[in-house]
DNA sequence: CGGCTATATCGACAGGCGTCGATATAAGGG
DNA sequence: CCCTTATATCGACGCCTGTCGATATAGCCG
């Protein structure tokens, strides 16, 4: 509660662009299949989630190496990862890196991925 | 124009479970991850989007292969690793096989993505 | 300066993955 | 039945990736 954080969901952003209303363009497919690589691990997703909801919105990497069983290489790769996808910014302060995440990348996949609750009313000659 | 596609878009249901309220447990993280690199690749999400697009929310194989560079068994390894994964289903019916997306899988992946927008007023002693 | 901590980079290794051609299976049609 | 079409499986090959230990860089402190 160090920040007052409004729970201001991109309802209806998120519906901008989703998969669902046509095929995804060569170019653009080659985009998202990065951002959703580095999405891909285990460990990755642990990372984003403890960035994500680390109080402030950002945490130090002193505070992501403890919860993982892989050396501290290995985390900071993951970083360098997650930040190459553009999912993750950076920033040394003194001592210490700090990540936050970019919400308008994670917001573009989750709109893609959103799919309308298709109600199947047979109208035509279709099936 | 074969069925009636309410565009009903879960707005409410989409943000019950975004990966900013709490870390993500290591189980969850291992099966998310896997979702996750279904998606992981060009021709996959493009296939994903193929299907969903489609009229009627299904497609058969034999309108995927057209429009990629690879050859058919990639197609169909892809398709594999997509209904592996939980994100599409399939069925044959006759002579040609079936592929439909799962929407509550990719809504579950859209969910978890999604990010309130962080309206930095700083209230405590956070920052 | 010298040393200490925090983080990143490097080089190496094993395993996973995307791709192919060849081939197998499934269904329909003469 | 045999042939043709549609789709899946197999085996192989090369590349990518996750992991490590060792080491380099960056900043603080005494």
């Amino acid at each position: 509660m160090s920040k007052q954080m409004l729970p201001v969901f991109p309802a209806d952003a998120g519906c901008c662009a989703p998969m669902v209303r046509e095929p995804l363009a060569e170019d653009d497919a080659a985009e998202l299949a990065r951002m959703f690589k580095a999405l891909s691990d285990p460990v990755r997703l642990r990372l984003l989630s403890l960035i994500a909801s680390h109080e402030g919105g950002e945490a130090c990497v002193c505070d992501l190496t403890g919860p993982f069983d892989v050396s501290q290489p290995t985390i900071s790769h993951h970083l360098k990862v997650l930040r190459e996808a553009g999912l993750v910014g950076s920033e040394r302060r003194g001592t210490w890196v700090y990540y936050w995440v970019v919400p308008a990348a994670l917001n573009r996949l989750s709109g893609l991925l959103q799919i309308p609750v298709r109600v199947s009313v047979p109208a035509g000659s279709g099936a």
